[in-house]
DNA sequence: AACGCGGTGGCAGCAACGTGCCATCGCCCG
DNA sequence: CGGGCGATGGCACGTTGCTGCCACCGCGTT
């Protein structure tokens, strides 16, 4: 039986001042799952997120973000991320929350937040303990891998797709012919394939089997 | 900074003495994450696998078990899934591989496995850190909620996919005609249509944006 | 009233898809 | 060898889906 090595820091400063080395000592890959992008926004984390995506674009390194939708609901924040995306990182979200701020370097270190509690500082726990890397590191990539990509989540455009489409929608997956599903709707045969039609345009699909592979994999069916 | 309560201990034998308490103690919930389902058959990790199972049972207690689809090779495995729903558990397929066992109890307590050495005894690592476990529990929680569910996997005929299967959806997929598929995988086009049609029958979709849309659902596209 | 405009619907023609039928081929078994 | 069997491919025909064309309607503008 071992104690690991395992330590736990309060604050962002102290986080920095224990940590900050780890940040910019990534080397291959640099993967977080964050609830939103204020973490890092922050003035002294921001001392740390700095050199490691300029170092980005040199090669070698990959990073990976997982955020939850959250992260995209005000414009600045998409122009953030489109930055973070430029600069060569790699972008996913996922549909679930992601209350706790999880960071791995190089599968050898990894950094959990607690929860933000309002008024007091912030706890960090900082790891290199491989089992708890490896563990944490493989639940990561599940949710990475089940997560769509950030592209794709902005251009498949769940939330732009009216009460009208999402019927049309519906309508194809339940399985019915264009006549019946026309008739369901209320619509003319010629109508309901024009919305078919729409739909397969901003799905950018070329045909339907592709189109509703697209709604599976972006969950904006039920 | 604090040194944190994390231990490791080498082999099940000293597991279940370290730990075994923990197993038995779960409460309110009980979640794990793993490759397969040979950890637990092992003679001494039974010991600690039992009175939870039986406890599911008597309610209060919800278990949660996320498995790669390795899980579900062998019939006896299928066999040994069956008693565990039975029993109450929740299970869940994650598409991506989980090298590493993960058990959390309650929120409270987390078990981290090592990678799987032959030979020597595998490591495991216990914790009860509030911010790893949470940050770990957010992890699997992302993890579970993009996974399928045994019923539907099973139902999906998922693992039931051969190589065949997978090229004509890949084809499908990419939204090509028939013809140029068929050319694609050198079928006729006669073939390659008996080929979409078992699909469909098997994802018991009766238009092709239906199947698109179960490929999307279920994951089992790229 | 006249006009333009966007949405709708009918029609036609074509492309794509679905399937029953049958000939063929390879293969295993008696 | 001969026969059954499953997989394949060609063919034909029916169904479904896709789209260009035009007519119509409601509405607001000029």
């Amino acid at each position: 039986m071992i104690a690991d090595q395992v330590l736990t820091v309060r604050g962002d400063a102290e986080l920095v001042a224990r940590a900050g080395h780890l940040f910019t000592g990534a080397r291959r890959e640099f993967v977080c799952a964050a609830r939103d992008l204020d973490t890092w926004s922050r003035p002294a984390a921001r001392y740390a997120a700095g050199p490691r995506t300029r170092a980005a674009d040199e090669g070698g390194l990959t990073v990976n973000k997982l955020l939850s939708p959250a992260a995209l609901v005000d414009e600045a924040a998409r122009a953030h991320l489109r930055r973070v995306v430029a600069a060569g990182a790699r972008v996913r979200i996922s549909s679930t929350r992601l209350p706790h701020e999880t960071i791995v370097i190089d599968r050898r270190v990894m950094i959990l937040a607690g929860r933000d509690v309002p008024g007091g500082p912030r706890e960090f726990t900082v790891t290199t303990s491989p089992a708890l890397v490896g563990g944490v590191y493989a639940l990561f990539d599940a949710a990475w891998e089940a997560a769509t990509d950030l592209s794709a989540y902005l251009a498949g455009d769940v939330p732009h797709l009216d009460a009208d489409s999402r019927a049309v929608l519906r309508a194809l997956g339940a399985g019915h012919t264009d006549e019946t599903a026309a008739r369901l709707l209320g619509l003319s045969l010629r109508t309901y394939r024009r919305r078919v039609a729409e739909l397969m345009t901003t799905l950018e699909a070329t045909s339907r089997f592709q189109a509703g592979l697209r709604v599976g994999e972006l969950g904006l069916n039920g």
